[in-house]
DNA sequence: AATGAATGAGAATTCATTCAT
DNA sequence: CATGAATGAATTCTCATTCAT
């Protein structure tokens, strides 16, 4: 990246006391910035300029770059699990269920874009260690719409050859939103919604689409 | 990355005969490991380490690291335009084309998964003045597809709201094949097509599908 | 070092009642930390957590690393210098005074071995203006060895060369055992003194030796 | 340490072809500055600068600094054991053996003054899995004192209670030499050889002393 | 007396690239 | 065509120290 950060270059020293929210602020900087630049394109003195303090100030908050990352996904998925789990209807049958979490999910995709962009695609950039617990977490979630997609087989209501192969090939899908969406295009945030949803339906056999 | 390659470590220069196939092996070794790791997580001497040659003799062969990325990613573009502009049915209609670019795509992923991967996950690593010619790659190939499912929603072929969305939405599903897909799995490669095949027809609209 | 001690990790802060003998903890880690691992790579950090404390609360008792080294060193030169003059038979001849000398040596060393060791091996580490004064007190305690050989020389009962050469060798010898005595060797304590008492003793040409 | 070195203060870029000796001098800057400041105290820059050279050429011919380090103190292990292999009178008894051995050791560290003192005092600074392969090699040549002192006590030509410790007390008296040796000083080489041998022969219970 | 947050300097190391051989 | 040596810029991270609370 570029930004160049130098003493002389800083004007307002910033009171410091009560500032606690720089943490935050570091979190949601390095989020911008993974998803711009990508991770490895992003140093920690990015970061720190992007927060207005210097990069040593950020290991009071962080144990490493890596960890930064680690926080960010992993709050990120118990986030979407902890939402799906309020939202999931519990008495539905498949066909419901289907839908309802095909709603679910692109509409909580359409509104934290760069949560899930990053989780998607910095995988790669988890060193060893870190990556099985946050491969954990994201098995979840599939097993979620495997889990239903098996169901509504075995019940007829879905047209399905592999669950496991078409929970994957759905996700996939409803979440390259995040890759071009942005707010203020061509199609409001409900006509996309309406759009995925429709393709989402049929593509698991369900026809019948009505609008949230 | 990790793996150490210094003069003072190699023993046997190897004696380059034939070795005229090193720039391939630098495209080979570069293109997989850019997959593995990133661009950016893997260095020259990464690369230049999988071929077992210095880091210098990669500048024999490119200009530069991006100039490697580039490369990789238009060969791979322009191959897969080249390669549809011979499989497209000219006189079909757009349901059987739709299908036919379907089935095109999916096995073309399957084949190379490599080059998509990169081609899609590496769009942020070209630097601004690259970056131009490879979209417009990309931009060509969606709109093959959105033609085409623009023409089958005018005919009424196809179940459709927005062509430009759901090409896009297609084409995420059906790439994301490349994120999993290892030979020798659970499915085989034709029951994966079959399956996506079905997923994605079932998207727009088209129930009936014929294996290839 | 390795230790790793951040605010985000430290749950129970510890209740700090009769907490003001942290001077002496302080010194008491200090000690040990740089006999261990040497003062240039021991950090303030790793003290203040091997007292179970930050960082910052060092400065409320020391005014800096460098002080704690000095500190130490001098307090030790000082407490050697000042047993000595306890010890030292006043109407001894020289024969008698070089014996009283090197097992007063050799038992206060292995009383005190990190001491000892500190002050010989990180003299390197003293900042220029604070050396003077360290080895002022060195060479108070080189000297008082150095007397009692050259007295013995002049009345024959020493058989020596040089007393200011053999002093320092003499002295190298006896603080060597810091390097590598341990409670509960091969030999017991007792054993040590003795063996190296005679060792000593007849470097400088006297043969009697009877147990302390 | 204090130097800086930067690109506009370099005045000659030294033509570099045929510099290969540059790993030399880097060894040698290396092994002063380490002997001078210790090594924690003396960083890359440092080396580097002392030869005329960025810090980044020194990654072309060592691996890391502790690679510098376990180099200078492996080599010079591997010569004194050498150079004693071709000094020990193979006949001798043990009192000859013991001569031989002191006043070699005592001239070697005379010579070498700057090696012996690295292996003697930045053992500390090896990272534990380079630490025993450094540790077999002096444990090697104290084994050569220890066995010779054992045969002198065997044979009764030697006056010493145990071999193991009077050994160590030994070579850290001869050791200490290095300390504080510089040539010019108030003795000449020769004189301090034969006050060193004298002490050391007479520690282990030998009077008779012959110059060399 | 202790803390958390901040800082500037500097640590070791890696990187892409150049160039004479 | 390949190499070893060099380089300057940049990387992550650690350090001793300060200070308001």
């Amino acid at each position: 990246m570029q930004v160049k950060e130098q003493s002389f270059m800083l004007e307002s020293p910033m009171p410091a006391h009560k500032a606690n929210h720089t943490k935050d602020s570091l979190r949601r900087e390095a989020l911008r910035l993974f998803v711009a630049f990508g991770y490895n394109a992003v140093s920690m003195r990015d970061i720190a300029a992007a927060v207005g303090v210097r990069q040593s100030a950020i290991y009071n908050h962080f144990r490493s770059k890596q960890d930064i990352l680690v926080e960010l996904m992993q709050s990120h998925m118990e986030t979407v699990l902890a939402a799906w789990q309020e939202t999931l209807p519990k008495d539905g049958d498949a066909a419901a269920q289907a839908e309802a979490f095909i709603r679910f999910h692109i509409t909580y995709h359409m509104d934290h874009p760069e949560d899930v962009f990053l989780a998607y695609m910095e995988l790669r950039s988890l060193e060893p260690d870190r990556k099985p617990a946050i491969l954990e977490l994201r098995d979840q979630y599939e097993t979620v719409l495997r889990d239903i997609l098996a169901r509504g087989r075995e019940s007829g209501q879905l047209h399905i050859i592999d669950p496991a192969t078409q929970a994957r090939a759905l996700l996939a899908m409803l979440t390259g939103v995040t890759g071009w969406f942005r707010e203020g295009g061509r199609l409001s945030r409900e006509e996309i919604i309406e759009c995925y949803a429709q393709t989402a339906l049929q593509s698991v056999g369900l026809t019948h689409v009505q609008g949230g």
